[in-house]
RNA sequence: GGCUGGGUAGCAAAGCGGUUAUGCAGGGGCCUGCAAAGCCUUUUAGACCGGUUCGACUCCGGUCCCAGCCUCCA
């Protein structure tokens, strides 16, 4: 039984899919102006590993991931560098893709871009208009009556007056209440613009998330997820505007990701303290790096930190240390004296506890070291446990071999001149050469294991 | 100010009203020519103050501290 927690009433709830044929789920994803930093790999890793989840646990899964292509900020830099928006946006939707194939993240189903779908946009705002509920402003932008919401604030927790109040919002006289958001924004002169029955314009950002979902999932759906600063006012306001057109609920389950800290401080671009994933990826792999962003709780802040990741690194090598040199090809679960497989299932189904499922792959992996020389069917079985469920949270993707020597600067063929150099030391029992040899390597960051079976190698 | 979370051993990070989390790092041992890997073993916990309980890190109340949202943000 999975169990989910529903910022909509902040506790862990039993998840009832709507319909356990086609479970729907949409996430929040980027602005297409810049790299994506650490902060969206979480949101894209994590929401990676619960559709992964999903997807072992019900027949069809329909997974949809935005892409905002149009917004000030773009507009903005399109201007700066000087070329349209469309070869800005796409040369880094092309960057996001690359970087979650660095990170092991499946494509969502679909993958929406704003700018098809406006004139889901502009029907939506039509029918919001006709309830009463949008109106345009003496600027010509369109704004969302939000005191005509009742509901407004049910996600966030928050009550109007004391959004009010708080006085960080902002106070322009075109609008009938400093609460309300623009659905659609009036053109100015050379922006990108769409027709539509309030003139030449372009879609506020909430109102595409709404239309998108409700068009490419349906008016009610099972779980809308993204980073936790979208809570309020994104999610709050789509729930306004898709409720309040389809008088229906909106969604049932709405997820929520913590940030990448940098010192106990979210990661952000206003403070300047980001890290691309791309500038993460130069010194430390992929895979170290999802294992990073999925060893603590996705609600819980994660502080980035080069040690962080080292340790990491450490700790996947271990997992793979383990599963080298033994097959992996088939679980026989008669040989497993533990359901590894429950217990990880069991994490899982606890709200996606990937610590706690990474911890049963710790206890497979010790099993193995344990096994492998006396036992080697128990070995091989477990392996294949291990790695069946590594891949299950995406990592472990690799051949163990392949991966223990990944980057390495020497080549095979020159490493295993000197193994051979030093092993005919060894047999000449020649100790201060053959440990000559050993620390010459360990300076190019390679490390050898002697064995019955001969010397190998793995990188740093 | 309003609304969310959170404070766990050297670091990271979970579960749990009483029994080893887990990983990294440190100590001791085994293995090894010596190492590495691995195994065994071991040291460091639960912000603070009360309460409930036979028993609380875990439940309840209070205090202090931290982060986030309330403005674009994953």
């Amino acid at each position: 039984m999975l169990k989910i927690y529903n910022t909509l009433n902040n506790q862990k709830e039993e998840f009832q899919p709507i319909d356990a044929n086609q479970v729907g789920i949409y996430v929040c994803g980027m602005t297409v102006y810049d790299l994506c930093h650490m902060g969206h790999a979480r949101v894209m890793v994590m929401f990676d590993v619960i559709t992964r989840h999903l997807r072992r646990n019900f027949p069809n899964v329909k997974y949809v991931r935005n892409i905002t292509d149009i917004d000030d900020k773009i507009i903005t830099r399109a201007i700066e560098n000087n070329e349209d928006i469309y070869s800005l946006t796409n040369r880094f939707i092309d960057a996001m893709h690359e970087d979650e194939q660095s990170l092991g993240v499946l494509s969502p189903d679909i993958e929406p871009r704003a700018t098809d779908s406006i004139d889901k946009m502009i029907d939506m705002i039509e029918s919001l208009s006709k309830k009463g509920l949008a109106y345009q402003g003496t600027n010509g932008d369109v704004f969302y009556s939000v005191r005509k919401f009742k509901e407004y604030g049910k996600l966030s927790g928050k009550n109007l007056d004391d959004l009010v109040a708080g006085a960080r919002v902002d106070v322009e006289n075109h609008k009938k209440d400093p609460l309300d958001f623009v659905l659609w924004k009036k053109a100015k002169s050379g922006e990108p613009s769409w027709p539509s029955p309030w003139g030449n314009g372009r879609p506020g950002w909430h109102i595409e998330c709404s239309a998108m979902s409700n068009h490419f999932i349906s008016n009610h759906f099972d779980i809308h997820g993204g980073g936790m600063d979208l809570t309020f006012p994104h999610h709050e306001n789509e729930i306004a505007q898709s409720e309040g057109a389809n008088n229906c609920t909106f969604v049932n389950t709405w997820m929520h990701v913590g940030f990448v800290n940098i010192d106990d401080e979210k990661m952000s671009k206003s403070l300047n303290n980001f890290f691309t994933i791309r500038d993460v990826l130069k010194k430390y792999d992929g895979e170290a790096l999802r294992y990073f962003l999925i060893s603590s709780h996705y609600r819980s802040p994660l502080n980035y930190s080069e040690t962080n990741i080292e340790s990491a690194q450490s700790a996947l090598i271990r997992l793979y240390n383990a599963i080298k040199g033994l097959n992996h090809n088939s679980v026989d679960s008669s040989l497993l004296e533990v359901d590894y497989e429950a217990r990880f299932n069991a994490a899982l189904n606890d709200d996606f506890n990937t610590p706690m499922a990474l911890s049963v792959l710790f206890e497979i992996a010790k099993q193995i070291n344990i096994e492998r020389a006396a036992n080697p069917n128990k070995a091989n079985t477990l392996s294949s446990q291990l790695v069946q469920l590594g891949n299950n949270l995406g990592i472990l993707n690799y051949n163990a071999d392949e991966y223990l020597k990944r980057g390495s600067e020497l080549s095979e063929s020159e490493i295993s001149k000197k193994i051979n150099q030093r092993e005919a030391a060894r047999n000449s029992k020649d100790f201060t050469m053959s440990d000559q040899i050993r620390d010459e390597l360990l300076e190019l960051g390679i490390i050898l294991e002697d064995s019955i079976n001969g010397t190998t190698w793995r990188r740093k």
